[in-house]
DNA sequence: CTGTTAGCGCCTTCAC
DNA sequence: GTGAAGGCGCTAACAG
């Protein structure tokens, strides 16, 4: 069954409810002044035909494209088969949903743009998750002069956004430091991301801030984002004279193969060994034993990142261009668990 | 209130290289019949000026909004935390990539769309993944009378779409019943989920055929989207007096607790107990033993089904609007492993 | 080969 | 309170 084409314009509701473009205009907006009944009409015959203001054209009128762009930065560097993806995705639907409740459309932009993919993008603004130095779609993306808001700062030298949602990684780093110190942790490695993203490069200044300050020796280590990368690592750092009590892992999707690699190798996790993550996601409980992570809350992050780019689009000057989130910390069996 | 910075339009180039608008945009499309030496003009002046064609213009000219929409029917059952969501993000790269291509823009749209928010809506049709029957949001963007491209049968009664891309669910439940089968297992239990979309319902009857194909009893266990569910309900069916000695396991991210669960119980996998799964992801790699499952290709999905729609907005008939992708056994350790 | 003209559907300004 | 007119930027007809 096929329903006819044509689509109804308002000139259709006008003839039909016997008013005016302008009339049915104002109906749909509540702007100029009408009276209860006349709008109560024009309501009914719209909704009776089913008329839908067209966007396109509202668009044309209004200048503006109704649309942000979500663009991921990272996930150029995510193989296929890693983990990260869901975090993305938690993070776009939150974005999607508020941009919808704002009255934007959100369009996902993926990675490897192509100049002449340019023609179809069609946006007033940006949502950049986890920007990575120097990102080439992203540095084609700006000069468009688009509006953007950046999940995490651009680590890229001059660039500046028109506002920033992040959590705190140094924060983060230090609560799990403290975590696993008070659960005895005495030589703390960091297994980090071989990537110039300001996440990685954060919960490596956490780090040694906290080392330095309690005379720690600093133990990081750069590894590909790869999850056996973390293994393999993880194992060497084992097989050293003086091997950690304690390995914080920087990398989503990383942890799982490092508890799974100690544990081939005979050692036990927590008993011989505490393993944390600085990402939670579903990779943590799906271990045996269970991951201590942080919650990064992606779905609340692209919540707000929709929403301070919608308010930035709209006009308003809102006071915290940059918001911090708060994470919260979960403790699992990996470092001991909850006692 | 600041002036709003005019944007370059196809008038400013015209003037600026002494042309009219309609040579402008006939360069631009390459349409019509010009000089090459005018062409090149152009070119030129609208590369100096930055001059890019306005979508919004276009599109209400062309009285096609240039967009497709995503909608996820499945992720409203998916509980945070789930997994699952990895699957659905590079789905939607994968589409988002070829939609680009085609010169079209990809919208999300968020699961549990209020009524009021489809004003933001303009997309010309949609990819739907993964349709549950009775889907609210999806019966409500139908009504929109927009061109639908299902990922799987839309198993809604009455349910009608223009074109289908899916993989093979049946097949693959019997790829992985004949693998475990020749590792040895007798009593073969399937965990599926308990909700209504095509693909837990075609694993169902693959799994139904071949035991009944083979004179072997059925054990099929129904569980909440849920991690936990699966674990318990491993549990339960090894408590059973006549244990399975093989789960196979439907839902993605069910696997991996399943395993667990049973490793926690005493039990070796895959000695005492073969666990597979039929969605593969970063979970499986992650668990020890790594799970034998099925790889659905979702980015490959993604690329197809918006090919398929481009294809079907274009006007082109293709004689293949249902498409069935091949999919890949992915033998681990928690079947035995290769040999 | 290139220019002129007429809208696409909507919203805002101004008359009535 | 309501209606008529104009134009957002673009492209498809038709002239020249």
């Amino acid at each position: 069954m096929t329903t006819p084409v044509r689509r109804i314009t308002a000139r259709h509701v006008a003839r039909e409810a016997g008013v005016s473009v302008t009339t049915v205009s104002d109906t749909m907006n509540g702007t100029g002044r009408l009276s209860a009944k006349t709008r109560e009409r024009v309501l009914a015959v719209a909704a009776e035909l089913g008329y839908r203001p067209r966007a396109s054209a509202r668009r044309l009128r209004e200048g503006r494209s109704g649309q942000i762009g979500l663009y991921c930065s990272f996930l150029t560097e995510i193989p296929a088969g890693m983990a990260g993806m869901g975090y993305y995705m938690a993070l776009a639907m939150g974005a999607a949903e508020v941009a919808l409740e704002r009255g934007l459309g959100m369009v996902l932009l993926p990675t490897g743009l192509t100049p002449d993919a340019l023609g179809a993008i069609d946006v007033d603004g940006l949502v950049v998750a986890d920007p990575v130095r120097d990102d080439e779609g992203l540095r084609v993306l700006s000069e468009l002069g688009l509006t953007v808001v950046t999940v995490g700062r651009d680590p890229t030298p001059g660039a500046h956004h028109a506002g920033c949602v992040r959590t705190d990684d140094r924060r983060d780093m230090q609560m799990l430091l403290d975590h696993v110190a008070a659960r005895g942790a005495r030589r703390i490695a960091f297994v980090r991301a071989d990537i110039e993203a300001e996440w990685t490069e954060q919960l490596t200044v956490g780090y040694r801030e906290w080392c330095s300050a309690r005379g720690a020796a600093e133990r990081i280590e750069r590894i590909p984002v790869n999850p056996e990368a973390a293994a393999e690592t993880a194992i060497q750092l084992l097989d050293q004279l003086d091997p950690p009590d304690a390995i914080i892992c920087g990398l989503d999707g990383g942890a799982a193969p490092v508890v799974r690699a100690v544990q081939e190798r005979g050692l036990r996790v927590p008993e011989d060994l505490l393993v944390s993550s600085c990402v939670d996601g579903p990779l943590m409980t799906a271990s045996a034993p269970a991951i201590t992570s942080i919650d990064l809350q992606p779905a609340e992050v692209g919540r707000r990142s929709a929403a301070l780019l919608a308010s930035i689009l709209e006009g308003a000057a809102p006071r915290d261009r940059e918001q911090v989130l708060e994470t919260r910390l979960i403790v699992r069996a990996s470092t001991g668990g909850l006692d």
